[in-house]
RNA sequence: GGUCCGGUGGCAGAGUGGUGAUGCAGCGGACUGCAAAUCCGCGAAUGUGGGUUCGAUUCCCGCCCGGACCUCCA
């Protein structure tokens, strides 16, 4: 059997996926903060992840999905200050929308999707025990992580201690024994969202949710750990080094699948530039599907600048597929991924080169070979795509019988050879964001 | 400033030490009342200067350009 290569961002090469346990994969993706409505970045980040989960399920015969839920967080508790409600409150329509978005994107759903809020028992547990273990300190009410007492901090991200005191913010706390030592809990005032704990009433800091969450729900140690590349430094690696100093011997996550940023206009999509497309706005200008093909359009580890003639290639292209689908409309799915799809992805998600392969498929299709439809199905399912059928994406959500009525006045018009008013009933049909095609003996419509 | 990644045809985007995938766009043709779709064909690229090699787009070094992380971010 061919073997699944993926990038280690742990040792910055590729290697071949062996699992620990190959009855039962498991793996952990940083799921989202929950203030907002999903951003694109959100979404390549899930999509990637998806079509990766999908090839594990092809692969071995039990895969365990974990995507967390962070709703306890700074932004979140501003959020229900302004507005004067709790913030299960501010969390609730996030996730919701969350959900639908995704959905929209046909990824599935994570097996399990644990919120930081039904974890705080778990979440002090582990404090306790880096405080036992001499890698934590508490520090007029915070606790934090002791970064000196861990000679391995720094080396996931590639940094040197010294790099990281000179990068260090300015405005180091004072109570902080090194400049990196990073916050595992912190006091809440009265008027804050807080939980009992043995430091006083408080919350936890951003990355130890993580680490509480996947060990609970993963084990110690598992196979998968995936997020954006901005999260490398400082979220993971100080997910790394909590979970590692807690549970000595632990080596936490395996292999590390990190993809890389969007851009829009050449420029990092980001919350402080301001300049992040909200998920939902682009789905109103393109179906989710042609949204989703677009992000895997180019390699995970690629930067990907989206831009609007993009989504509309994306859109194009599976145009073409769906016509090969049409060609042979109730053709069966091959049981197997075909080979030619499956040697790129198992190369560490080669997406490009996946689609590629989809096109000669496409093409023999087009051709009037059932066993290209039939595979092109199949190659579907592993990526995520056509999940509607040719009719649905062609001519999903239109007036049909508004549609009818013209389409039968422009074949009379045809009839008698009358081509300004067919040209003209064309134009209408066109109105209606429709494409008219004729072919010998009739005329079809598809969506523009 | 430190660390890291990348620069492939008009655009998007893979792979590869030995004649440079794939898609979109363009051009010519078939088909069509005209289109659309489909089919056939065509043109078009490895930032730059060195090095290693029989041979480099691929490996190494310099330079230029772009991007990311070092701060909330997927």
């Amino acid at each position: 059997m061919t073997q699944l290569t993926l990038y280690n961002t742990r040792t910055r090469r590729k290697e071949v996926f062996t699992p620990l346990d190959p009855a039962n994969i498991r793996a952990y993706l940083c799921g989202p903060t929950v203030y907002d409505r999903a951003h694109l970045g959100n979404a390549r980040n899930v999509v990637i992840f998806d079509i990766l989960i999908r090839l594990l399920r092809r692969l071995y015969p039990r895969v365990t999905y974990v995507r967390n839920i962070t709703d306890i967080d700074d932004k979140i508790n501003t959020r229900a200050k302004e507005r004067g409600v709790s913030i299960e409150q501010v969390t609730e329509g996030p996730i919701r929308w969350y959900h639908e978005d995704m959905a929209a994107l046909h990824a599935l759903p994570p097996d399990l999707e644990p919120r930081a809020t039904d974890h705080l028992p778990e979440i002090i547990a582990i404090i306790e025990k880096l405080i036992a273990n001499g890698h934590a300190y508490v520090a007029e009410g915070h606790v934090l992580f002791a970064v000196a007492s861990n000679p391995d901090y720094g080396k996931f991200s590639g940094r040197s201690p010294d790099e990281l005191i000179a990068g260090a913010r300015v405005d180091v706390a004072p109570y902080k024994r090194d400049a990196g030592d990073f916050v595992l809990w912190k006091p809440s005032s009265p008027d804050l969202p807080g939980w009992e704990s043995p430091w006083g009433r408080g919350r936890p800091g951003w990355h130890i949710e993580c680490s509480a969450m996947s060990r609970k729900h993963l084990g110690q140690d598992f196979d998968i750990h995936g997020g954006g590349d901005d999260l490398i430094f400082p979220h993971h690696e100080n997910e790394i080094a909590q979970s590692c100093c807690a549970f000595p011997g632990s080596h936490f996550a395996n292999i590390w699948v990190h993809n890389r940023m969007l851009l829009v206009n050449g420029e990092k999509m980001s919350k402080s530039l301001g300049n992040f497309l909200v998920l939902h706005d682009v789905l109103e200008k393109a179906p989710g599907e042609a949204v989703r093909f677009l992000l895997m359009r180019s390699h995970y580890r690629s930067t990907l600048d989206f831009s609007d003639a993009g989504l509309k290639e994306a859109k194009a292209e599976l145009d073409r597929f769906y016509r090969a689908l049409e060609k042979h409309k109730d053709g069966a799915t091959s049981p197997e991924i075909p080979q030619s799809v499956m040697t790129p992805l198992l190369d560490d998600l080669n997406t490009p080169g996946a689609i590629a392969a989809l096109h000669a498929l496409a093409d023999a299709a087009l051709a009037g070979e059932a066993r290209a439809a039939a595979d092109l199905r199949a190659a579907g399912q592993v990526l995520g795509l056509f999940n509607a059928t040719p009719d649905e994406w062609f001519r999903g959500g239109i007036d049909q019988y508004k549609l009818d009525m013209l389409l039968s006045d422009r074949a009379a018009a045809k009839q008698r050879k009358d081509y300004t008013e067919a040209d003209r009933i064309r134009a209408e049909i066109e109105a209606m964001g429709l494409i008219v095609e004729d072919f010998p003996g009739g005329s079809s419509v598809r969506l523009k």
